[in-house]
DNA sequence: GATCCGTGGCA
DNA sequence: TTGCCAAGGAT
């Protein structure tokens, strides 16, 4: 039977509002699988307001993968700074390694192969693998899930196992085949631009007549939710150790936050502390130095499961150089001023480094 | 399965 | 102001 009779209401409406509304984005005028690769690790939990010019410098900085994988992972992270989650940036890049050593180059077409490279789980290996690659698959992403929970007003809440097979099973059986990646892009398009989390524009939905949130009237209601957010304080005081010339930057290290940037050396402590204790501290390991310690500022990082308190203490100091490598149990570098701007930091810092200078 | 990983926008 | 949410993945 041929495929078009097959097709629902659902999939016609869907493809036919895509067909006039779709966005007009630069992954879209490629079918170059690296681009296609770059978009989506990119549009990780990320807005494509926020995503799209890290999206065009990326490919600027590494237009393909060789480029990447030969690439030192600071250079990496230079160009994801101020993105956020930047394990994306570092699995990218070993995801990068692994195809031009291992696949000779050749980015695997199936979905199963793709989620074994790093950084690629179900989401963006379905993506790729129907996009760039039109394999059969279904993508689901926050607005699938919001789309579709919606639509059936399924009260098992989505982030559970249950409810995200429910998910899975009536995309898998909305799916167009034969056009799966039009299909995934336009119900994203489609929860983007108009199953909006807030204020969802349903009178101009191609899918309300079907909807059985709207017919409840119930589409703020959707999709349920079990777990709600929580954060934890953390209480970074901040060293900013400078001699005028120099200044010390301290590389993150592995299992927390901002893992591979730079940042100030710093202690961790239960709160934020006072320039005598932080004299008192820097006695113990900086013994005999010259310097001075002032306040210049404190303020508050919020991250997905932090609260990071930050002070930062000026160490107006006679030799930057001086201060000790291993401070704090963490390791730190000197750097000339000029050079600074080079090193990766993630928004707190990058902020009160523009303020400084 | 629960927790962690960034940053920005919005109601 | 506060909380939620965004083209998720790793541990």
């Amino acid at each position: 039977m041929d495929k078009i009779l097959k097709m629902t209401d659902f999939e016609r409406s869907l493809i036919k509002w895509y067909r006039i509304n779709k966005r007009d984005l630069p992954w879209r005028k490629t079918s170059n699988p690296y681009h296609i690769w770059v978009s989506e690790i990119i549009l990780q939990q990320t807005q494509i307001s926020q995503g799209t010019n890290y999206y065009l410098n990326f490919l600027r900085k590494f237009p393909d993968i060789q480029s990447l994988a030969n690439a030192p992972i600071d250079e990496v992270l230079k160009v994801w700074q101020g993105l956020g989650y930047y394990s994306r940036a570092r699995n990218f890049h070993e995801a990068a390694k692994t195809v031009v050593d291992q696949y000779d180059g050749i980015i695997p077409s199936s979905k199963s192969e793709l989620q074994k490279l790093k950084g690629i789980g179900p989401y963006t290996a379905a993506a790729i693998a129907s996009i760039a690659f039109g394999e059969k698959c279904i993508v689901v992403d926050g607005n699938v899930i919001r789309l579709l929970s919606r639509c059936f007003a399924m009260d098992v809440p989505v982030d559970t196992g249950k409810g995200r097979k429910i998910i899975e099973k009536l995309a898998s059986n909305l799916l167009d085949e034969a056009k799966p990646g039009d299909f995934n892009e336009a119900m994203m398009d489609l929860g983007a631009m108009v199953c909006k989390p807030s204020n969802p524009e349903c009178n101009s939905c191609p899918l309300n007549s079907g909807c059985k949130a709207f017919h409840l009237r119930q589409q703020d209601g959707f999709p349920v939710k079990l777990s709600k957010l929580t954060r934890k304080s953390r209480y970074f005081n901040y060293l900013i150790v400078t001699d005028g010339c120099s200044i010390r930057l301290n590389k993150r290290g592995k299992g927390d936050i901002w893992e591979g940037l730079y940042d100030f050396p710093l202690i961790e402590a239960n709160s934020l502390m006072s320039t005598k204790e932080i004299k008192n501290k820097l006695a113990e390991s900086w013994i005999g130095a010259e310097y001075k310690v002032n306040i210049i500022g404190d303020a508050v990082h919020v991250l997905t499961h932090r609260n990071i308190h930050a002070r930062f203490f000026w160490l107006k100091a006679k030799k930057a150089a001086d201060f000790p490598e291993f401070f704090n149990g963490s390791k730190s570098i000197n750097v000339a001023l000029k050079e600074v701007n080079s090193y990766p930091v993630p928004k707190l810092i990058e902020n009160k480094i523009n303020d400084l200078l």
